[in-house]
DNA sequence: ATTCAAGTTCACTCATTTAATCACAAAAAT
DNA sequence: ATTTTTGTGATTAAATGAGTGAACTTGAAT
C-alpha cells in the first residue's frame, strides 16, 4: 500500500525527530483531516482513544497542533509549513547552543604526541563528507581524489573542489572511463584520470566484498580512504595524517608505482 | 562553577538531539581533550569504564568521534565545526524526508465545517510566530498588531511586515512610547499606537497575573493573542478565525470602543 | 430529576530501553 | 611468571513508554 507506507515513514521519522510514537501517529493523522477529534483519530490510527488526549497535549505544547476546548474537543494539526519550520528551528536552536556550551569550555592543550603511525576509523557519510571537505580546505599543493561512484560527486564536493587554490594540483581519478569524462565536465581545472588500481572496484555485486567509496589524498601526507560495507550500505572511512605514517606512506608507494595513470 | 554548567548544558542539549546520557557525557569529555582512552574517559566523565567503549562505537558510527584501533584504543572527538555540520545535516536530512512522506499523503478534503465560533489553541514561542507569519501573509486590508514586549519585535517579523502589500493598512501599538517609537523607526510605513488597554500588560512583576505577549488582528476576521505564563515563561495563545468568531468580535467591539488609540 | 452514553482523566500493568555492576578473558607491563 | 590494564559479554536494576481499564465528568435523552 503506497501511502500505508508513506505513513510508516513519517511516523518513523518524526519519532527520530524526538516525537514518541502516540504522539507521532496523531500528528500524521491530524495531518490527512482538516480537525479530528479523539474519537476519530483513535480510529484511523492505532493510538488508544484515552492516549489521544497525552499525546495531543504534548503536541500542542510543541507547536504542532491546536487544540479547541470545546466538548468534545477538536484537534488540527498546524499547516505542514509550520510544522517543519518549527521543527528546523527547535533543532537549529539546539545545535546553536550545543555550539556555543562547547565553545565556552576549552581544550586541555596537552600536545596530542600523536599524529605519526596513527590511524583512526570513522563512520557516516555525511560526517565522512565533512571530513573531506575539511581536508581539502587544508590542502597546499595537491589533492588526489578517486572516487569509485558517480553518486559521491555532490554537489557541495564539486565546488570545493573549484575553489580549492589555484596552487594546488588537482587529480581525480574516477573507476570507469564514463565517470571520468563527466568528472572532467564538471571540473574542469582538475587532471582526471582511469584508475589503474583494480582493487578499487573488487566487490561488485558478485563478489561480496566491501567495494572503495572515497579515497582523499591530501599534499602527499594526509589520506582518508572509505569503504562501503556490502549488507548495510553503510560508509566507513580510516585516516591517516603526517608524512611517515603508515597509510600514507603505502598510499604514496601505491601512486609511485604509476598505479595511478593520468591520461591528460 | 562554570564550565561545570556548560559540560552539563552540553551534554543535556546532545541528549535533546537524541544522544544517550554516556554517548553525550563521552563527546562531551573527548571535546575537552586531544584524545583519549576508555580509562581517561571514565575518570573524566562519569561514564563506567566498561561502557565507554559501546558508547564511543555509537558515537563513531554518526561520526561524531574517531577510533584509533590500537591497544589501548584511542578515541578523539571530530572537530565541533565537522559535529556541528554533521548534526544538522541529519536534522535537515530528517526534516526532508518528513516532507516528503507526508506531503504524498493527500489530505481528506471533507470540507470542515467549522470556523465560525472554534477557538483554538496553541503554544510555544516559534510556532507561534510562525503562525502569525503566516497570518501576515494571508492580510488582504488591514493588519493590527499590539506587541507587549519589544524582545517579539523580531527580525523576521520585521521584514515580514515591511514586506507586507501597499494596499494593507499596518496598524501597530505598542505597550509605551518608547516601544512605540523603535516600532515607528523600523517599521516606517506603519502608522503607531500606543495602546490604551491597560489589561494588555497587567501582570508585571508585582501581580502574578500572566501578561499579553501579542496580539494580531488580520482583516477584522482573524485573530490570535497570546499570553506567557508568569512561572514557566511559555507563550500559549489563543486563536479564531471568521467574521462572526466569537473571539473575533470581541477584538473588534474592543477596537471600536476607541480603545485603540491611533496617535499619527 | 434520573439515567445513560459519550468524553475525559487517572492510575496501573507490562514490555522495552537504558543505566549501572560484575565476571572474565586477553593483552600489556612489571 | 605475576600483576595490572584493557576489552567483551552477561546480568541486574531503574526508568521510560506502550497498552489497558476503572472511575469520574458532562451533556443530552428519557
Amino acid at each position: 500500500m503506497e501511502t500505508g507506507d508513506n505513513i510508516k515513514e513519517a511516523v518513523d521519522v518524526l519519532q527520530q525527530l524526538g516525537l514518541k510514537e502516540y504522539e507521532a501517529q496523531c500528528f500524521v493523522g491530524l495531518s490527512q483531516v482538516p480537525s479530528g477529534t479523539a474519537k476519530k483519530l483513535s480510529e484511523m490510527t492505532d493510538v488508544p482513544r484515552t492516549r489521544v488526549y497525552d499525546a495531543v497535549r504534548v503536541l500542542e505544547s510543541e507547536g504542532l497542533v491546536e487544540i479547541q476546548h470545546s466538548s468534545p474537543q477538536r484537534f488540527r494539526a498546524v499547516s505542514m509549513s509550520e510544522a517543519t519550520e518549527t521543527l528546523r528551528n527547535q533543532y537549529d536552536a539546539r545545535v546553536d547552543r550545543l555550539q556555543s556550551a562547547l565553545d565556552s569550555i576549552q581544550m586541555d592543550t596537552d600536545d596530542d604526541e600523536s599524529s605519526i603511525q596513527e590511524v583512526w576509523s570513522m563512520a557516516g557519510s555525511t560526517a565522512i563528507e565533512n571530513r573531506t571537505n575539511t581536508l581539502l580546505s587544508q590542502a597546499q599543493s595537491e589533492v588526489v581524489l578517486v572516487i569509485a561512484d558517480e553518486s559521491l560527486l555532490t554537489e557541495r564536493l564539486v565546488a570545493k573542489l573549484n575553489g580549492t587554490d589555484d596552487g594546488v594540483d588537482l587529480l581525480v581519478g574516477a573507476v570507469s572511463e564514463s565517470v571520468r569524462t563527466h568528472v572532467q565536465d564538471v571540473i574542469p581545472r582538475a587532471t582526471t584520470f582511469v584508475s589503474g588500481l583494480e582493487w578499487l572496484h573488487e566487490g561488485d555485486a558478485d563478489t561480496d566484498e566491501t567495494a572503495i567509496g572515497r579515497l582523499v589524498l591530501i599534499d602527499r601526507s594526509t589520506i582518508l580512504v572509505s569503504s562501503i560495507v556490502p549488507s548495510t550500505g553503510e560508509e566507513h572511512a580510516v585516516f591517516g595524517e603526517g608524512f611517515g605514517n603508515g597509510l600514507v606512506v603505502i598510499a604514496r608507494r601505491l601512486m609511485s608505482q604509476g598505479q595511478f595513470t593520468a591520461d591528460n
